[in-house]
DNA sequence: TAACTGTACTAATCGTAATAGCACAGTTGA
DNA sequence: TCAACTGTGCTATTACGATTAGTACAGTTA
């Protein structure tokens, strides 16, 4: 499990790890009942109090992406989630994209980054 | 001077401020040597410490967007800054489209947000 | 001089992130 | 049964940053 965490971001480390885990189950790295490290192997790994892992994992529970039993351990929700974390994301990317238009940014300069960014795939 | 500030935002308010007179830098709807509210008037429209202005714009300075002077007040900078502006929102646009993406947006997904948001527009 | 401007402090308050530590309960395999 | 894991639920403390409050000082202008 490769997390990059940013001890110095303005983002609390509980929200980069719901971030991260987010993102491996939005990209289909992480699929239906696959298991997560354990709270304290995560904690140990990262450096990171167990409690702070404990928040990142209620609150995924609570948003229904991932489903944790005690003894056992925790693991990727089943379900039709995945299109909810890219519809959130989307969403993040408008309000982006909007905030850009108003500070003077062209269209075309947002396509360019999206064609960057898509560079390859055609209309997937 | 409009400003929206949610109180209740993880954003702070002199983030939220700064954001804002950027945007009306940016959109072109304040220009070079255009005059700034007072800090103390600013303060008591928005209902906000002066202080907290105060921090928004001693940053908005250091950015080279705005310049104070004592006894006058608070003036839009002149210069290309209008470019370096747009830039920068192109740059959170472009990590938040990356993330989409990460989280399994598809390119079609996003054009269709971008064409929505310039509705109207075809190639500025 | 009066009434504005920005500047520069110090102090206090508040909320939240993060850590530390402990106890308890469920699971599993030796 | 027991040991070694799992998650859960607390309490307490620390640390940091945002915000407010208050005071004082200096420049500008009519």
């Amino acid at each position: 499990m490769n997390f990059f965490l940013d001890f110095h971001s303005r983002t609390p480390i509980y929200e980069q790890i719901k971030e991260q885990i987010t993102a491996l189950v939005g990209s289909g790295v992480l699929k239906a009942d696959d298991q997560l490290p354990s709270l304290r192997q995560l904690s140990s790994e990262l450096s990171v109090n167990i409690n702070t892992i404990k928040r990142a994992f209620s609150d995924l529970e609570v948003q229904g992406i991932i489903y944790s039993v005690a003894g056992k351990g925790s693991f990727i929700s089943n379900g039709t989630q995945r299109d909810v974390i890219a519809q959130s994301a989307l969403e993040d990317a408008k309000l982006a994209i909007s905030k850009a238009k108003s500070m003077g940014a062209k269209k075309n300069d947002i396509l360019k980054i999206v064609n960057n960014i898509y560079e390859g795939d055609e209309t997937t």
